[in-house]
DNA sequence: CCTACCGATCGGTAGG
DNA sequence: CCTACCGATCGGTAGG
């Protein structure tokens, strides 16, 4: 019994390393890049020692992989809920963007960089798949619904396609992330503005344009 | 004279390496980013062993440095030939998003990166004040003219800042550029648009938005 | 989970 | 412009 209970015990600290080391990870390797964090510098902030984490994980792409999956699990439950919401399209899409520029504290365009040409063909194609699914779906269901309600212009009527439209989305939100001072965003030279304001001018600005 | 003669040709070689080296770095720094490549790397693809780039640059980041001035001068000038015509805003926007997208084989964002997490102090402040003063300068003087037309929409009429916008149309032509295969552009599935087409739609959703 | 250590590669220097 | 080499750091392994 008392084996058993250490055991358990065991597992317990087990998994609470684990998390650990996947929230330093996700933490560094957002904010600075997969190339730029050293396994050492993980695991000093994790208060282990560097081979520690190969416990946890096969290898540094590895620990890469698992916590980018889970980040793009969290980010596509969030968005899936907010498009099933029963609001109208560009109302939605102000809380996708709200929420992207206030929980990713990263640029979803530095990860995107990352899978692309830091890891190996198997564990980029797995990620690129979750990235497709967490993030690519639930806005291009968003984007399509538009266009379906007549709301958006269909790329017959001189509107672009809701996959194409999605991305320039995402590349607008990500150039007020990288743009971010703490908790507020700039605008204007001087002029600082929170989450919620950048997020209704990125999205008055791709549907409705700057033109009058 | 035969000493002046071999002397000058010494030089001229000396330039010509030079030029080489800043040609190469351009073409990898740009293409998988400053920390990615080594200046062993760059050297090989010179014909050179790696000690000898140190003749012609203090350091790796002073390479970098050169390289990037050198580039930023050459957008830079062809940014302000093309605001300085006597054609419509829009049509102007266009040609800048046309040039952008076909000759800077590499994403601007990337630059950016670089230049902000990468380099010491010194070297980023005197790279940030080239950036501006090569791109944000002429596209802010493109927006601000248009404001000043009645063409586009200012703060107090729902639009947005000269400097706001012209990043947010920076960021939807890196999008482009990111997603690029070859000399063609990834638009729907399967279908692929050219540099012009593509900075029809990057202008066309910038000035008109999505929505109907 | 640690100590000790590996081979590889990095940016950069010495000396000619 | 080269050969030879430096100290630092990298990802990862051995062995307990």
């Amino acid at each position: 019994m008392s084996r058993a209970v250490r055991k358990h015990h065991g597992q317990a600290e087990n998994e609470e390393t684990r998390g650990t080391i996947l929230r330093v990870a996700q933490e560094l390797f957002m904010e600075y890049g997969y190339r730029a964090i050293s396994t050492r510098q993980i695991a000093e902030a994790c208060g282990l020692t560097q081979p520690a984490l190969y416990h946890h994980f096969a290898d540094k792409q590895q620990l890469y992989a698992a916590m980018a999956r889970e980040e793009l699990a969290k980010t596509g439950a969030a968005l899936e809920r907010i498009v099933k919401r029963k609001e109208s399209t560009d109302e939605r899409l102000r809380q996708v963007a709200r929420y992207l520029l206030h929980t990713t504290r990263h640029d979803q365009s530095q990860m995107l960089h990352d899978i692309r040409r830091e890891l190996d063909e198997e564990t980029r194609a797995s990620l690129t798949q979750a990235f497709q699914a967490g993030i690519v779906q639930p806005l291009c269901t968003l984007f399509k619904e538009g266009q379906g309600e007549g709301f958006l212009k269909t790329p017959a009527q001189g509107g672009i396609d809701p996959m194409t439209s999605l991305y320039l989305f995402l590349s607008m939100v990500s150039q007020f992330v990288s743009n971010r001072h703490g908790e507020h965003f700039a605008a204007v030279q001087g002029h600082e503005i929170s989450a919620t304001e950048a997020a209704s001018m990125i999205v008055q600005t791709i549907l409705y344009g700057l033109a009058r």
